[in-house]
DNA sequence: TAGATTGTTAATCGATTAACAATC
DNA sequence: TAGATTGTTAATCGATTAACAATC
């Protein structure tokens, strides 16, 4: 079966979203609730489980433990990530020591730089690599998730290497479209803010234009 | 006429690629080069340009200039937008520095926190100002968008703040859904990383679950 | 003119939502 | 049982794409 690809978007806010349910000691809730939360119809919450498996009871909702765990297996929240961080300029240096990173599956363990200034200095506890022992390092420390936060100039080249080298998937911060043949995740920081900047403009309208504009 | 909410953000991609093509010397692009540029069909580049006006000339293509011209003034490039960032934490730092943002049309004046043994620094040549100032500063600077980049836990308070201030719209980096009742572009970093893990783990069957699983 | 490429329509594809029988 | 809420179907909505007449 198909799996559309905002449900899987979706799983993680409702994972996040059961996580802090139970940290109020909430045992269960029911799609209304989630739904309430995420801003979204119970309906597509209750649809996008279904994809997975029948977790609720009728009448009563879902177990908030329960749910947590069938989510954490479809989404690998089990499974441990080592991460590096490709450009140890300020984005990378704060992504090294990014809370939201470190708490969940995700370990920075390496940080490169084309830049011999920057090597051997350390960002969050983590010694800054020259690139050109990416390749090694990946095998070495087990690497699967490359992010690149490397000038624009720099990201295809870089991103050329990262495949290479044998890593398995991008964080893309760069904002330019990457020519791999493994899975990328594009974060384009800038485009948010122009899109942001378009729906300001456009106010009440907001994606809506008269006839005669 | 209604636009769809990818349409705008396509925009913002064609502006930058056609940047590119206008540095590269090129005069004149067919839709199918922008769109092999960007991994999309032409006739979507095409439908895309067609909600705001006939720019292109049959045969030819588009003439560079007069498309980024066209462009520009739909998505307000030409516009300038003073920016806060709230929190003066790793990410905002980054943020305050960040490229990306100061070669286009958003200015970062004015940086705050509640950590009263920050105020006073400084950052990318920014004082980090008290956020009990908030609104004083957003009148007196001007402020229109507000970046939030504090920690979960503090995120809907000073979203709420942020709103009470005037600013007009939000680019929210902290992960909840934002109860406000002004524009909020969300970038969830970490649910970036999680659908990219999602992804890897499905390898070929990428969003494809066999009917008995 | 002949070739190329647009602008636009209609068809297709995909995702969301309402509605409701099943059932706890 | 009566009330509540699921899981699922079918309807709706929205976005993408192919196709092609218009025309540079």
């Amino acid at each position: 079966m198909k799996i559309p690809k905002p449900t899987v978007k979706r799983l993680g806010l409702y994972y996040r979203c059961l996580s802090r349910y139970k940290e109020e000691g909430v045992n269960f809730v029911s799609s209304q609730d989630i739904a309430e939360r995420l801003n979204i119809k119970p309906s597509q919450v209750r649809k996008d489980l279904s994809y997975f498996g029948n977790f609720g009871k009728r009448g009563l909702g879902y177990s908030v433990n329960k749910l947590l765990g069938e989510i954490a297996f479809i989404i690998g929240v089990n499974k441990e990530w080592n991460v590096a961080i490709i450009g140890a300029g300020n984005l990378g240096s704060a992504l090294a020591n990014y809370p939201g990173l470190l708490k969940h599956k995700f370990n920075v363990v390496a940080i490169f730089d084309n830049d011999r200034e920057k090597v051997g200095k350390k960002i969050g506890g983590i010694t800054v690599t020259h690139i050109s022992d990416l390749k090694e390092m990946v095998q070495e420390k087990n690497i699967e998730i490359a992010v690149i936060a490397v000038p624009e100039s720099a990201a295809q080249y870089v991103a050329e290497q990262v495949e290479d080298s044998g890593v398995k998937g991008i964080v893309n911060f760069s904002p330019i479209k990457l020519r791999v043949n493994i899975p990328v995740e594009d974060v384009d920081i800038t485009l948010s803010f122009e899109t942001l900047a378009y729906t300001i403009i456009m106010g009440d309208n907001a994606f809506i234009l008269e006839d005669d504009e």
